[in-house]
DNA sequence: CTATATCCGATAATATTAGTCTTATATAAT
DNA sequence: ATTATATAAGACTAATATTATCGGATATAG
């Protein structure tokens, strides 16, 4: 339980890297895959999510890659988790409640604002916070 | 990712009946999982987690169930979670630690301190916060 | 035209979580 | 003593979620 998943933590790595290398830069899939021994199809499938959401650009071809195209300190780790994971919630009944016992439930409440601490506290870390170099 | 266990939720829901019962009051598994709609079998093996961390009593035999003898104010959530379902961490590296890239990771340094935020969190936030019935 | 890169849906493998079954032990009541 | 009822606990199965792989597509530089 509490635990990011290795689509997170790939995408982390990979955006980190990508950071030092610099800006304009293009980074392929499989440098990231190779020197930080993951799992190429997973990774890439991983960025791709990233380039739905205009995080990363994609560049087809030969020498192509991917290159971060939003200011890392622009997106919350809200955002981004949603982005790699879909909605996140300490307990399903907040997003999809089909709980029929929603309404007696005598402990809704206070998970609520668990969840929301837990909301609050990843909406105020940015993605940068995580993956700057220095 | 992030979620509660069904187990964990269970448990939540039991203590904060038995809470509201009154203090030397005895639950029965049977009570509480008729009421609730939770499976027997699975919340008699939590009950018995709870048990063996000396959280609750249990009293065999016809009439008996299970009584709350330590104080839910005195039970930090952190604690509460290991006792369900053993050593938490936001990421697997920080209790199994068998990740032979452990010392080149980029982002080791700032997920623990996510780590350390979510544990202060719930550090601060006790058992009773969540299951008092005011 | 070919090699290399992303794109994307489908599927397989694995791990985790949830739930069930069975047997044992304790005890109150008859 | 016997019975009914409660917890204790380990083994097992089922369901779900995560992780990883496969196959074929599109785009493009050289």
């Amino acid at each position: 339980m509490l635990k990011i998943t290795r689509k997170v933590e790939y995408a982390l790595i990979a955006l980190s890297q990508m950071q030092m290398k610099g800006d304009d830069s293009l980074t392929s899939v499989k440098e990231i895959s190779r020197q930080n021994d993951i799992p190429y199809e997973l990774l890439a499938k991983t960025m791709q999510l990233l380039a739905r959401a205009e995080i990363v650009e994609a560049v087809k071809g030969p020498h192509g890659g991917y290159q971060i195209i939003k200011d890392p300190t622009d997106i919350k780790m809200t955002t981004f988790f949603e982005i790699i994971e879909g909605p996140i919630g300490f307990m399903d009944c907040y997003f999809d409640s089909n709980c029929d016992q929603i309404h007696t439930c005598s402990i809704r409440t206070p998970i609520q604002r668990i969840n929301d601490s837990i909301r609050d506290m990843f909406n105020n870390i940015s993605l940068n916070d995580i993956t700057r170099s220095v």
